[in-house]
DNA sequence: GATACCCTTGACCATTTGATCAAGAATTAT
DNA sequence: ATAATTCTTGATCAAATGGTCAAGGGTATC
């Protein structure tokens, strides 16, 4: 009988801890590089590993970039589960763009991560952006076409409101370096916060009579 | 005497047809797969020609990249220099944001070129987004900052308003497969260009008594 | 129509890189 | 202790890829 490669079957500490400095690393060198100039190399030396132990672990360059997706794709979809149809609208949509701009601020390789994905035609996440993200984008619109209906915001386009709320938020972890470029500084999260705030919101004050 | 490769001292009719046909092939290769990602080969078979051919044209991959960008470079920063500062602010601000998504519209390609390079830290071009861009941007922030002390829009960080603006237009160009995968079909651009004016316009404008 | 330069390519090379393997070290279970 | 399993790695491989070379085919100019 020939010798078949053998994997772990259970889930030991090793294996948890190895995995998670190799996920660790892989951001890193995925969200600098992206998928085809990130190396394995590259991922194993920051990892402290060797490259056929971290391909012990998981077995093709691929499998490392589809569970480094998988890892945040989730986180990313949560502030806007938390857009409260009971809310004030204002405040809810305000607390949303808070929260994406300190999600680019804390996180901005994610960010990179999921913006190079679609930028090369997301052929990983194909399925998560046709199912669950559309399915949860639609709820959120059905939420905020209410509050237009109730005259409580100025009627816009829910969905291209919310496209341009993660354009703009995005922009600051994806497009860091030309910000910084043309700030001619690092580029001061909180005065951006509240310059973003401003730009998205004020437009969809309902005028006072 | 050693043979020294001779490049070509004039530059002909064939040149300029090949040179072409090779940034053509080279902007649908480079705006899909990245510049790690895109092969000679690749570019090669797109324009035609042989592997050795095109690099008698370009002697390295990277010239092929950094020509297409700054073929496309000075382009890209037209719609911003026409922003009139005689002219009525939401009326020129209309005009540049609509500019931008007939451009993103029209070459989406271009768009994700940029964004891919900036995204991985913009090593080719550096320089340009701390030269000509930033001042190009420092000087039309001056121009809305005197809009916005003549009262005539409303008053927003002008930085953070033109950060907003890019990053919005390009969005559906760079991040098109997220949005026609969110709308369940293909995105309708005179439909988006009209809410991204309502939602960027909208809070400029300066309440009425 | 000869001459000089430009254009084109098949064959090739060196390096990079994703992945494998066999064998030994460490850990866990009995 | 010892057997079984998991963990680790040096050596190696095959394919992909950026780039070279020498030689032959074209084109323009005189």
């Amino acid at each position: 009988m020939p010798h078949t490669k053998a994997k772990p079957v259970v889930n030991t500490r090793i294996q948890a801890r190895n995995k998670e400095l190799i996920l660790e690393a892989a951001l890193d060198v995925f969200s600098a590089s992206g998928f085809r100039g990130a190396t394995v190399d590259q991922i194993a030396a920051k990892s402290e590993m060797s490259k056929p132990n971290l391909l012990y672990y998981f077995r093709r360059k691929e499998d490392i970039y589809v569970a480094l997706l998988e890892h945040t794709l989730s986180d990313w979809l949560e502030p806007l589960r938390e857009l409260n149809p009971e809310g004030d609208p204002l405040t809810e949509l305000a607390r949303y763009i808070s929260a994406k701009m300190q999600m680019s601020e804390a996180n901005p390789k994610a960010s990179r991560l999921f913006a190079n994905e679609i930028l090369h035609g997301a052929p990983m996440i194909e399925k998560f952006l046709k199912g669950p993200l559309r399915h949860l984008v639609a709820e959120k619109c059905q939420v905020i076409q209410s509050w237009i209906a109730a005259g409580k915001i100025a009627p816009v386009d829910p969905y291209h409101l919310i496209f341009a709320i993660w354009a703009v938020t995005q922009h600051y972890a994806d497009f860091s370096v030309q910000v910084d470029a043309v700030l001619g500084r690092r580029e001061d999260s909180r005065a951006a916060e509240k310059a973003v705030l401003e730009i998205l919101l004020r437009g969809l004050q309902v005028k006072q009579y």
